[in-house]
DNA sequence: CCAAGGGGTGAATCGTGATTCACTTCTTTG
DNA sequence: CAAAGAAGTGAATCACGATTCACCCCTTGG
């Protein structure tokens, strides 16, 4: 024999490949899906396309992979941001990560939109299909907490965490998405919903009444 | 001169050209979008492709028309469902709303995925924002007069609405969801969300809660 | 230094559908 | 019937990206 990776060549190895990953990241934040084709993922990284090849089968592979790990780490906000109140009321809970998440999302609105509703390929859909049954699992925890605490009223936690997911995402809709008029992602601003803390505001008391407690203030 | 279109070969033109939409519809009621190229439509139809381009400037355009139409059923179903209890309560119209759209969203999975979720080109996703508006709307609507009328606590109505679309579609998109796991669009049962009356039961104790009414009757 | 294995490269290839267009067929009117 | 103006046809073309692969350049261990 004569040649073996060694832990160098290796290391190197690991860091093109994340900067593979990075750069695909970056450009779907920059610009959704369609914004980042192999060739500029490629080309961002610094790489040639044949080497995106080396290190992911297929561009589904690769993104599958890049949707993963973005989508994790906003999962692990959320339930972050709900841990934050860990003591308290199943509500204060809920409205918690449903500020953490939202928040996070109105900072990166191309990620979020593309993480939340951007169509994308099959293989990268059911990542996000995944997902998206981790937040309503965060959500249905809680949930359930608050009906075994009898805080809550009796209800299904999954439905409801789902219809939670759901609604959030829809609320957002609007304020994330690249006013997806067909023409290109234009960063003008939304003439729509307006004020962002009103938005979370209102998202809020609508998620308290939604698992069956009556808000503590309400907006108008 | 010696052509003018008449009566009878413009109404021959308005009838192929409902073949046409008819027949794509068909083909993503079937398998959704991917299953209908334009050479599929023409086929289905009983035309050539090219004749489908003379009746519509592109495959997006024929597409757009298609989501619009079969959307707009979708969206006057509900309303009606919801105008079905009238006088009632705005949390029954609500409910009799719901559980309209979940019923025929239930009855015609692929088409419900189809114009909910599936990922579409750009000139089509702006018909669905439409229609998500439309579906809002019809809620808001309802929410609306529930504030006015002191039914219902204080609340953006509009928020309300897009909050409860969100939530409809994403409880929906379990059983809608064609197991979307990369695979093909396949027609196997699902194995979660399980009965569909528990489904709906569900969702209207959530979207009864949800705009601050207490639900009469409670789900587990 | 040499041979053995990778890793990297990027131009060329492929696949998939949308779109075109030169030509044929049908209608209408003089 | 002839001319004029659609409407219909479908094979050929195009566009666009993903994917491949023949070739070059490192690193390693003898």
């Amino acid at each position: 024999m004569a040649y073996r990776s060694t832990e160098r060549t290796e290391a190197r190895r690991v860091a093109v490949r994340s900067r593979i990953v990075a750069a695909a990241l970056e450009l779907i934040a920059e610009g959704g899906y369609v914004n980042a084709p192999v060739a500029a993922v490629a080309d961002r990284a610094g790489v040639a396309v044949g080497t995106v090849y080396r290190h992911f089968p297929s561009k589904s592979e690769l993104f599958a992979e890049v949707f993963r790990e973005a989508s994790q780490r906003e999962v692990d906000a959320m339930r972050a941001g709900a841990a934050a109140s860990a003591g308290d009321s199943a509500a204060s809970r809920i409205a918690a990560g449903t500020e953490t998440f939202a928040r996070r999302a109105l900072a990166g609105r191309r990620l979020a939109w593309a993480l939340l509703a951007e169509p994308v390929d099959p293989a990268v859909e059911a990542e996000r299909l995944h997902f998206r049954h981790s937040y309503r699992d965060v959500i249905a925890e809680i949930v359930a907490d608050g009906v075994d605490s009898g805080e809550l009223p009796d209800q299904d936690p999954e439905a409801t965490g789902a219809a939670l997911v759901g609604a959030i995402g829809e609320a957002m809709l609007g304020p994330l998405s690249p006013t997806y008029d067909g023409s290109f992602l234009s960063e003008r601003p939304r003439t729509d919903g307006g004020d962002p803390e009103a938005l979370i505001a209102s998202l809020i008391t609508f998620c308290t009444r939604a698992i069956g407690e009556e808000p503590s203030h309400v907006d108008g």
